[in-house]
RNA sequence: GCCCGGGUAGCUCAGGGGUAGAGCAGCGGAUUGAAAAUCCGCGUGUCGGUGGUUCGAUUCCGCCCCCGGGCA
């Protein structure tokens, strides 16, 4: 207890491990193993481990099956948070999360575990760390009535409302144009102006460990194809059954999961079994794509990377969070 | 066996005497309060095969092969 240590071999001060990666790439599951190596024995001077969700769908108490939510088994014993810890009623958004995972990592560190961030939502993570512009919330009249405008009117709109805005933004990019528009008219302040100032970034707070998985294409093509299948066979069918009785407008995030359209559909008999597991899957892959690219050019380029497909005990940990480890 | 309709990009198909183009897939990229969202960019492929007509054929004609459907 009382043993000096040198300052090399001091634990890191208010560590945080963040595990990024495509959809089905196997980082629950290395996020675990993470979490029982740092607190393997159990002793007087053994670490715990929290492991937090940094998954845009994951947070919706409604999308258990269709998120991928680890199951009781598959947490192995490690405490799992913010995992669907939102009613899908409830929209959540980057900044809400952000706020969410910067108070369970501030509880980690006062009560000394180390909080592992696991998921595939890249902006997440990244508002976590470099924070975002204070933005009050919109005026719930204001976003449904810019929310409505046609594309093009939107878009002129904004050309003459916040011309710096329009013109960094696609002509065809409807959901941001309408994002632009709804903070001038909410907040009367552009959001070129706005995100001038970031607030709330932890990444100067920290020690951040992070590693960012991008396995080969068709190793996790197959397994999206896979994933879907065993959602269909582990009730994804009823479980949209559910979070369609409930009636929520089709708009929030939680009913724009991947799959929750394509078994919608599948219910209402516009796609047969196969035509809805092959839209399904086809969701998952262009997603995946998505998130590489996200990952590949989005994180610091100092971040360490595993290139290759994670199979059971292929990756040693030490390689990447040995500071993190019990000796 | 005969009669229709087809055989064009990985898939579904459009086109048409001057060697071809869409959607999807795939690939690359963007990304700051919906991000599992929302967008942007990238199209050479023996135009089934083979003979012929033509200055020139994927396009027209003959024959052959294959796939549908119909008639026997």
């Amino acid at each position: 207890m009382t043993t000096k240590k040198s300052p090399e071999e001091t634990a890191p001060q208010r560590p945080v491990a963040l595990i990024a990666g495509p959809t089905a790439s196997g980082k629950s599951a290395l996020a675990v193993k993470l979490a029982q190596a740092i607190e393997v024995g159990g002793g007087a001077d053994s670490k715990r481990a929290v492991i937090l969700n940094a998954d845009s769908a994951q947070v919706y108490s409604d999308l258990a099956v269709l998120s991928a939510r680890p199951t009781e088994a598959e947490m192995g014993g490690i405490e799992h948070r913010l995992f669907g810890s939102w009613d899908g009623g409830e929209a959540c958004s980057a900044a809400r999360w952000a706020e969410a995972a910067r108070s369970e990592i501030e509880q980690c560190h006062k009560s000394g575990a180390v909080p592992i961030l696991v998921g595939g939502t890249g902006m997440y993570m990244k508002v976590l760390l470099e924070g975002i512009a204070p933005i009050p919330e919109i005026d719930p009249e204001i976003r449904a009535v810019t929310r409505a405008l046609p594309l093009e009117t939107a878009y002129a709109a904004l050309q003459i409302e916040d011309p710096a805005r329009a013109m960094e933004l696609e002509p065809g990019d409807s959901q941001r144009i309408a994002r632009a528009l709804e903070v001038k008219r909410s907040t009367g302040v552009t959001l070129s102006d706005w995100q001038m100032a970031k607030t709330g970034g932890i990444a100067e707070e920290i020690a951040l460990f992070p590693l960012i998985l991008l396995p080969p294409r068709e190793w996790l093509y197959e397994r999206c194809d896979l994933r879907f299948s065993e959602m269909i066979a582990g009730g994804a069918i009823e479980e949209v059954e559910a979070l369609l009785a409930r009636g929520l407008p089709t708009d929030l995030p939680v009913m724009r999961a991947i799959g929750v359209r394509e078994i919608a559909a599948f219910l209402a008999e516009e796609l047969d079994t196969d035509a809805m597991l092959e839209a399904g899957a086809q969701a998952t892959r262009n997603y995946a794509k998505r998130q590489f690219t996200w990952f590949r050019r989005q994180t610091d380029p100092e971040w360490p990377r595993v290139t290759t497909a994670i199979e059971s005990d292929n990756i040693d940990l030490s390689d990447f969070f040995g500071g993190l480890l019990p000796n």
